[in-house]
DNA sequence: TGGAGTATAGACAGACCTGTCTGTTCTGAC
DNA sequence: GTCAGAACAGACAGGTCTGTCTATACTCCA
């Protein structure tokens, strides 16, 4: 595969195909899918017509390859980040919010890459739709991983819950035009915790601040 | 303004511009905005080109008037039909789902018209990302005012975090590809009143179920 | 009967779209 | 120095898009 001989170390410049790529995140997240040409890409990707369609089949192609790219999955940068701070799992239900808020700070976010995809590929069995799934199990697979943790009864169906609160609240964001909405969703999250153990909420925030960090 | 002699009565045939309205109501919501030329609309709708320029400036001022429309509204569904039941307040925050759900039952529930609009218009400051967030606000409202008649608490901060539950919950049928998400909404609703109000999840259905029919 | 308003059909401009193709130049390995 | 693979530049085909415009027909009311 990487027969190129074009190492990517210290200041040296990304490969056509990672630029493409670059530029897909780029343009694909601010001006949209569909509005955004393939010549466009080439330009700012600083690629030739025909090494794009030497790396990518189609367009089509290059929208999966921006979903599985770092710059898109953000549940990446969230979980690192927790887990950097050997953060507990029951304060990384709550902190959550936090990261996620600090994913969206960077300037100009303009909502979630995954569900932008949703409402512009239309067609439901799309490469690209099948990508937006499988994000969409991995978040799941994180709250529930957490829940479990914590020692929640039915973790599964508590994560669940938890997701569909996350996509509220990213889209919320977007139409807010605030970051009001992650302060709601970690509020949610507490009183959410709290009823499903059969606790008071400030029972399960003494929980939350009892936990201590991974050793 | 309708100085055109057909009525829209028994019978009669829409008029143009409700033609119009109609064929981009289908192809808007089924195919995408982007994906759906002025040709497609003007054939589906049975009228000439120079028609749909007569009253429409553009295809962004069609975008408006869909959104405007009853099939884009499912806030006055919902609503219209909690009114008919006689729904007394706290039986409608949890009923709000299975209503919603009926809405949604109507063959082909390819997410909420709004947050795909939402995903399509890059501009933030264009008309119909303005209808948006006015519909989100009408939302909003709906169930700051549902909350105000339960007597609870903080009522507007409650709603608010209700339809961040409903923005996620209308995303994540798309994903998940099936209905379940409405139900996870409903639970979640329950745990959260119960919380909000400082009581077990039991007292809280006890209290829903306790309510009684407006008058 | 005539005229205003609204409808029709459809050509057209000018831009943009994806994907293909030709031909040239660069680059690293041997 | 040679050669293969990868990059470059850019023309091109065939289609789509929005919006304008011309020319013609219908319909209601006075």
């Amino acid at each position: 595969m990487d027969t190129s001989p074009i190492r990517k170390e210290e200041g040296q410049v990304d490969r056509p195909r990672d630029r493409i790529v670059g530029a897909a995140a780029e343009l694909f997240y601010r001006k949209g899918i569909r509005a955004t040409g393939v010549d466009t890409l080439i330009e700012q990707a600083d690629v030739a017509k025909s090494t794009f369609y030497r790396h990518f089949r189609s367009k089509d192609e290059l929208i999966v390859a921006w979903l599985r790219s770092p710059q898109a999955r953000w549940i990446d940068a969230v979980t690192t980040r927790l887990d950097e701070d050997r953060t507990p799992p029951p304060r990384a239900l709550v902190e959550f919010w936090d990261r996620l808020g600090d994913w969206a700070e960077t300037e100009g976010y303009l909502g979630c890459p995954y569900l932008k995809t949703l409402a512009e590929v239309e067609d439901p069995f799309h490469a690209a739709r099948l990508e937006v799934a499988a994000f969409v199990h991995e978040v799941d697979d994180f709250f529930t991983r957490t829940a479990t943790a914590c020692g929640f009864q039915r973790a599964r169906e508590l994560g669940l819950r938890l997701r569909l609160l996350t996509m509220g609240a990213l889209t919320a964001i977007v139409v807010d035009r605030s970051r009001e909405p992650l302060d709601r969703a970690r509020d949610v999250t507490v009183h959410l915790l709290a009823s499903w153990q059969g606790r008071s909420r400030s029972e399960m925030e003494a929980f939350i601040a009892a936990s201590t960090p991974i050793a």
